[in-house]
DNA sequence: CCCGAGTTTGAATCGCCAGTCAACCTGATG
DNA sequence: CATCAGGTTGACTGGCGATTCAAACTCGGG
């Protein structure tokens, strides 16, 4: 039936773009061999060039790919707080490698890093790193509107460029982190950000009842 | 005469450093080659090897070399200018790729990426990662501990926290916009910096007799 | 003018890996 | 049960590029 194999191909196309992304981010996009990616999987090297049609195609899918799956994550993470406070706050912790004991944070920023090299001489991969980019700033930029609209924080700049400014700061410092800077730690960049972040947008770094 | 052989051989050693710079900001590190790197020197690929010991030891010393030859460059730059204000806004002009018409700010960040991307795998780079990034946070750091000592700048928050905080946000920007985000030009990147710094140490934006 | 240490060359070697391919499996369909 | 459209395999090919190496060259010192 039709239904079944288009099931079993899609779940084995999904498959090999999983275990690609977590060569990569074993290995680099630059030691990532086929034959990696399909040992990954229990699959033959054949096999893998049959879903896709050249290495180069299944690697910039799997960064995509993969960026997807973490922005989504987190989307629906987000989504259960109520207050934009908590929701600002979410986010970073989400956004610090290392900080909260899933490995998958530290992933999905050797992922960008990745993204990133390759874009500069990639504009297929260039413009989808914008779109991804623009949607993760787009995410701060759209919890400070509802915090004002709510009322839970004053109005000021325009939304946008605090996205970008705390977008870029989260960036920047989420790199020292991952690099295993000694100066450093998860826990100086979330408190950094937070103290930034909360000048920047105006609330109080104290939760209300403490 | 020794003196003069090893002038020479110091050259040669200069020269293919050089050499391996460019041909890493135009080609990225993985599809730098030996014979590109021979080519742009004009000699042959065996006295690269010659000189280097391997291919990963050259990429590693051109990588540093070029990045310690930057910030010498913006070190002496920076010293001629009197007040901390005004160098405090040369190193973010300087810091902005694509502001000034000067191509090396873009090699520089292109240069950056594939360090970080690298040092994740790589612990001898990792190492001087740290070093070179360290420096690079406290320039900022003493920009403003000068400031303050001249009374330029209002005291406030610890001045390497600043640089961290600042040399991230940064970072972060000139990653978009050497990206050629569409939403982030030079001017942007410059003026978002700007502002948020302002607030951060405490200067005002025009200059004192604007 | 000749020697020899340090340079330079370019051809030969060697391993690696993307991509190809022909043969083999599997499970749905009639 | 025979057929057939995928799906799967793994051996094979080709090219590429790091590294090696023996031979050639340079030039300062004797």
């Amino acid at each position: 039936m039709a239904r079944t194999r288009q099931k079993q191909s899609k779940d084995r196309h999904q498959e090999i773009l999983e275990a690609a992304a977590r060569v990569i981010t074993d290995r680099g996009l630059g030691d990532t061999r086929i034959s990696d990616i399909a040992e990954r999987c229990g699959v033959s090297p054949g096999l893998v060039l049959y879903y896709f049609e050249s290495k180069d195609r299944l690697l910039v899918e799997a960064l995509t790919y993969a960026n997807d799956t973490f922005y989504l994550a987190q989307s629906r993470d987000l989504r259960r707080l109520a207050s934009a406070r908590e929701q600002f706050e979410r986010l970073v912790d989400l956004s610090v490698p290392g900080l909260l004991a899933d490995a998958e944070r530290l992933e999905e920023w050797a992922l960008w890093i990745e993204i990133w090299v390759r874009a500069l001489r990639d504009p297929a991969l260039a413009k989808e790193r914008e779109v991804l980019d623009r949607r993760w700033r787009q995410s701060i930029a759209d919890i400070i509107r509802s915090g004002r609209e709510s009322g839970e924080f004053p109005s000021g700049e325009d939304p946008d460029d605090l996205g970008m400014v705390i977008g870029s700061l989260i960036d920047g410092m989420a790199i020292q982190v991952l690099m295993n800077d000694t100066q450093v730690s998860p826990q100086t960049m979330k408190r950094m950000c937070m103290d930034v972040a909360s000048k920047l947008i105006g609330f109080a770094l104290e939760p209300a009842t403490a």
